[in-house]
DNA sequence: CAACGATGTTGACGCCGTCAACTTGTCGCG
DNA sequence: CGCGACAAGTTGACGGCGTCAACATCGTTG
């Protein structure tokens, strides 16, 4: 009813009926996650944006929360790829701790949608062990590069997985709180942006942590 | 039809119908909260628990968003508590910081569903004035904390403020990961309590900050 | 070319938040 | 003492949601 039935309009691989239904439902969400926040994210609104019907979705993901899970994945990926590729251009150790710090916070921001479903409680309760690995992946990077700072002798205090948790506690723990908007009226944060709070964190946390 | 007229079961003040509706309603949302998660949340399910009709809620709140945003406040009200007690009982300055910490993550644990409401992103994204107000007052407890070690000498880098920022954004950032079970598989926090999460962050952190 | 499985649709169910209209109980004022 | 106003609670309705079951369609494969 919609294409000539010998010239799909996308010409390349599959299309089934719809082309890539699976992706499409995703940036979908993606997009209603950002407009209207995690809770505000619908499986029928979603299916709308893709002109398809209310159920097709079910085809693809069991539920909605599994969707939701699937975009976080998708996320932490996109997070690692993203560390990964900021530490890449420096071989100074002090150097690529400050630029992951940045990367972590401008990450956040620069795809808040993806990070606040990679963090989203709901998700959170019912974490399928992918998410999980995917998690455990983007920690394990922060705790190598650690590693790497101690093995050119530049830590001076702490384990390197313990440096790693205060680490990562500290970077996400701003981002969290900047997204939510919670430090918009304190004195520090105000007129400050993203990069310039991660930097604050980033370099205090580096004070304590490497030799002087 | 329920109680004899003369003589209302809670004596003392305001007895309409109810007794304390608000107040019931609002305990019976932090159990389902605990139960349920905050998505999972529902005003007629609290109207259920409270015994009254899935309309009765809007005699006290003006819609489901403005009953968890109450929770909020009332959650960041006992937080601010529960941070001046736990300093309260000392008086060396690193001490105090050191509990500080610590009674920050012991609150969200221990009051995991006040706090998960606190910062849950449907609140953040439709707070109201009266709950900036209340996070402004903890992030400012913070400050003064910080300045009275200032004052007396034990900081070596960095203003109050940005001190306060990156305690704050560790602290939160590692609730928020406990809380979330993000740590679990990490080596540092597999068989740890929270406890010591706290002390492991706070140390690290006072590390950097304070003189040495 | 026929059958099969993957993909998409239709319709239904119960639950939800919210609105409007109604009832009931309480208190202040003459 | 009575009455009227107003706060608190109820009933019923509406549309939207997630999800289930049954059905329709289409490409692929034997």
């Amino acid at each position: 009813m919609k294409k000539a039935p010998t010239a799909p309009t996308t010409p390349v691989k599959i299309a089934y009926h719809h082309g890539d239904l699976r992706r499409s439902l995703l940036d979908a969400a993606l997009g209603l996650v950002a407009t209207h926040g995690v809770q505000g994210f619908t499986l029928r609104e979603a299916a709308r944006a893709a002109n398809v019907s209310h159920n097709a979705p079910y085809r693809h993901f069991p539920s909605r929360t599994h969707l939701l899970i699937e975009l976080a994945i998708e996320g932490q990926g996109h997070l690692l790829k993203a560390l990964q590729s900021a530490v890449a251009r420096s071989a100074d150790h002090r150097e690529r701790l400050v630029r992951l710090g940045i990367a972590y916070m401008e990450f956040a921001m620069a795809h808040a949608a993806h990070f606040r479903v990679m963090f989203s409680s709901d998700v959170a309760r019912n974490r399928t062990g992918e998410l999980k690995a995917a998690q455990d992946t983007t920690f394990r990077f922060f705790e190598s590069e650690l590693l790497s700072s101690e093995q050119a002798g530049l830590m001076h205090g702490g384990t390197v997985q313990q440096n790693a948790l205060v680490g990562w506690s500290a970077l996400h723990g701003a981002a969290m709180l900047v997204l939510d908007g919670v430090l918009d009226n304190t004195a520090v944060a105000a007129r400050r942006k993203p990069r310039e709070i991660a930097k604050v964190v980033i370099e205090s946390l580096l004070t304590g942590i490497l030799v002087r």
